[in-house]
This record gives C-alpha cells, sequence and structure tokens, in this order.
DNA sequence: ATGGTCGGCAACCGA
C-alpha cells in the first residue's frame, strides 16, 4: 500500500504537535505541506528526520513556504515554476521512488477586483505551461496541494453567496480545471463523487464544522496511471478537530502498489 | 459568513 497526504499546516513549527503524532500513526510514504511559513534555515527538518522522513523544503519569512515529507529519498527536487517570478515557496516538483510528485500552494488572490487575484490567474495558466513542458502524464504523477480553488458546486458551503470569492470566482474554477484537464483525475471525486467534504474551515467563521460551513479548497490530482492504483480518497477530520489546529483538514490518498 | 481568528512578527499583512 502507498500513502500520499497533503496539508496545509498554517506554520510548520505550530502544527508540529498535530503532524508528528500524525505521520508516526498514519504512516504514509508521502506528505505535502504549504504555508510552512518559515525560512529555510529555520525549517525543523530534526523532527522529520527523528521520525524517519526525508524532507525538502522551501520557505519565506512569515508567508507561503512548500514542503514534501517522504520515507522515500526524493530526487531532481525542484522549486519554483520556470518563468520569473518563480515562487520557489509555492511549488516543489520531486522524484519519490517511480512517482512524479508536484506540491503547490497556488495565490489565494484576496478579491476579485485586485492585482493579486489576475495575479492567481496568470499563475494558474503558467502552471499548465509549466505542466505542459515538465510532466510526463503517461506515467505516475500526483499533484497535491492546496489549490485555493473550490472547482465545483458541491466543493463549497453556499455556491451561490460565493461565486464572487477569489476561491470559487468562476475565472479561477476554468483555469483549473483547464490544467485537470489535461490528463489529472480528481481522486476525491473519483472516491466520492457526490458528497460534501470539505477540506478548510475557516477559523473566522464561528462554528464553522458545526454547521458545515466549509470549502473544499485542497486536492489530491493524479495520473490516469496512478488514479487505476487507487484504493481511496479522504479527510482526516481529526487534525482539525485537534488543539491548536490548522484551518485546514489532512487530505490522504491509498494506493495499491 | 461580510465579521470574525490565527500566524508571523513586532506594525500590520495575509488567509
Amino acid at each position: 500500500m502507498l500513502r500520499i497526504a497533503t496539508y496545509n499546516v498554517n506554520s510548520i513549527r505550530q502544527r508540529l504537535h498535530i503532524l508528528i503524532p500524525w505521520l508516526k500513526e498514519n504512516e504514509p510514504d508521502i506528505i505535502c505541506m504549504q504555508e510552512t511559513k518559515v525560512e529555510n534555515n529555520r525549517f525543523p527538518s530534526a523532527d522529520f528526520h527523528r521520525i524517519g522522513y526525508h524532507v525538502v523544503f522551501f520557505g519565506s519569512k512569515g508567508r507561503n513556504g512548500v514542503a514534501i515529507a517522504s520515507l522515500e529519498e526524493p530526487k531532481n527536487v525542484k522549486f519554483g515554476l520556470d518563468s520569473e517570478p518563480r515562487d520557489e515557496d509555492r511549488i516543489i516538483v520531486a522524484e519519490i521512488g517511480n512517482i512524479t510528485v508536484v506540491n503547490t500552494y497556488i495565490p489565494q488572490g484576496f478579491k476579485v477586483d485586485s492585482e493579486k487575484y489576475a495575479y492567481k490567474l496568470q499563475w494558474l495558466d503558467r502552471l499548465k505551461k509549466f505542466f505542459e513542458k515538465n510532466l510526463n502524464l503517461d506515467s505516475l504523477v500526483a499533484w497535491c496541494g492546496d489549490m485555493n480553488v473550490a472547482p465545483d458546486d458541491i466543493d463549497v458551503h453556499s455556491p451561490d453567496k460565493l461565486r464572487n470569492h477569489v476561491c470559487f470566482h468562476e475565472a479561477a474554477r476554468n483555469a483549473y480545471k483547464k490544467i485537470l484537464e489535461m490528463g489529472f483525475i480528481d481522486l476525491l471525486r473519483k472516491h466520492h463523487p457526490n458528497e460534501r467534504i470539505y477540506t478548510f474551515f475557516d477559523y473566522r467563521v464561528k462554528g464553522s464544522i458545526e454547521k458545515g460551513l466549509g470549502w473544499r479548497v485542497d486536492s489530491i490530482n493524479v495520473s490516469k496511471k496512478l488514479a487505476d492504483r487507487s484504493i481511496d480518497c479522504y479527510v482526516d477530520m481529526k487534525p482539525r478537530l485537534a488543539e491548536r489546529p490548522s484551518d485546514h483538514t489532512i487530505l490522504v490518498a491509498d494506493f495499491e502498489i
């Protein structure tokens, strides 16, 4: 069995009390993390090494930051897109075993009428070109991350109220779906086509979990060859219900490999 | 949901 997970940690240093026990208990082969919010020279590598994980990362002071921890040593690790601004703190590509793993923290976009949203839309287009140039979707590929896009109505609690939100706006959804159409299978939807399953519950919304006011903005998208081997894809809510949680849950996919 | 709560970092910005 192969297990891949993705987790927006919202500060890796503030999430070790959840993350490390979760890794020990669930033993994923690979976990992609976003919003590590720590510079490289302060990344807590030793906490991963102590429990048998390799870890690669790229972070900036106070914001963004991505990391991949894995049982096998990652090879050909690359940070950033291939054009400026490369945003090395938003994308990692690595070969782990026979799988190409991509970990993205896609820009959130602030407001639809802002420069930041224009940047998000450009980033999605640039990511598609990057994938066209650098990925072979006939091989085993897993694209994980905080996509900051809820692809369909089923992926948000109140679709009609949220159409002008940067994570549910039509332009972002279309740009994101164009990438999926290159040949990715959205694993949560493969296994749970009609269920409302969320990966994010805003800290600021009182009772968001109890009221079901969530979003599915984190995904594990894989090439067909890898999807053919998937057993299930599911959210683990326990980390979101723990003390001092991230506002994201952990998304997990299991494969028979 | 239209305010709220976190995190980083030391005043506010980002989500």
